[in-house]
DNA sequence: GAAATGACTTGCATAATGAAAGTCAGCCTG
DNA sequence: CAGGCTGACTTTCATTATGCAAGTCATTTC
C-alpha cells in the first residue's frame, strides 16, 4: 500500500490518509495494543503485571507493543529500581487521552456484546 | 490461545476475556473494521463508495469485513434495488452507537497524532 | 554456587493482509 | 443478440503478523 508521511506530532508511523481515525487506527488498531492502555489505566505498571492479565499476551506481542506505545509517545518508562535497573510503564498526557477511547469501547462491548447495563 | 464462548448477545465471535474492552477489540480490533463505520457515518451506503475512500480498502477485505459487521448485526443490508438485485449497507443501532468509539478516536487522532486543536 | 526473578528475544508454524486479476449476473448499446 | 459495462465480489499468491514455546541474561536471594 501506498503510504505517506502525513505532519504529524513526533512519530513516525505509517499513516494511510490524514483521516484522524484511520490514523488513531494505524497506530492503535490491533487487538493488543488498547489492552496494554487498559492495564495501565486498571493500575499494573510492569511487564509481569502485564503478562497475568486475562488475555494472555504472548510475551514477544506484548514486548513489541510496549516499544511502540513508548516510540508514539503514549507511555514512558520511568526507573523504579537502580540494581538491577527495572523499569514501570506509565501514561504520558497523550496516553491519558485515550482514556475516552477505553471508555467508549467498554461501554459499547458491556452493552453489545455482553448484554450489561 | 485458548478462547472462551462467553455469554454474549447473538453473535459468535470468539472471546478471549469477559472484559468489555477486549470483547469490543475482538470484533473491531483491527486496522479496517472501523473505517467501514466511520464510512458509513459519512453517508457511504455501497461497495464502490467505500472503495473509493482514501485509505483504498483492498476488495476481500472489504468484503470480509462487511460480512463480519452484518453477522455480529453491526449493519445490515438493504435492497435498493430489484433488478438488478442491490443492496445498500446501513448501521444498525448496535453500529449507531459504534459512533461514541469512532468520535473518541476522531478527535484523539485529530489532537495527537495530526496535532490539531 | 544454585536457583529464582524480571524482562525480554528467538525460532518457527500458522493465520491474516494486501495487490492484482478473475468471476459473474444483469443491463445497455449498436 | 454479441460485445461491453457495472456492481459486487472471489481467488491467487507473496508478504507480514501472530502466537506458542523455548532460550537468554543480568542480577539477587538462598
Amino acid at each position: 500500500m501506498v503510504m505517506a508521511r502525513i505532519n504529524t506530532t513526533q512519530n513516525d508511523i505509517d499513516l494511510r490518509s490524514s483521516c484522524p481515525v484511520a490514523c488513531t487506527l494505524d497506530l492503535i488498531g490491533d487487538r493488543w495494543t488498547l489492552l496494554v492502555v487498559r492495564d495501565i489505566f486498571k493500575g499494573k505498571r510492569r511487564y509481569n503485571e502485564f503478562l497475568e492479565s486475562a488475555e494472555h499476551f504472548p510475551t514477544n506481542i506484548l514486548a513489541d507493543r510496549l516499544k511502540r506505545l513508548e516510540a508514539a509517545a503514549v507511555i514512558k518508562k520511568v526507573l523504579y529500581s537502580e540494581h538491577p535497573p527495572r523499569y514501570a510503564y506509565e501514561l504520558t498526557n497523550k496516553g491519558l487521552e485515550l482514556g475516552k477511547v477505553v471508555e467508549a469501547m467498554y461501554h459499547w462491548g458491556n452493552k453489545n456484546i455482553l448484554g450489561k447495563s
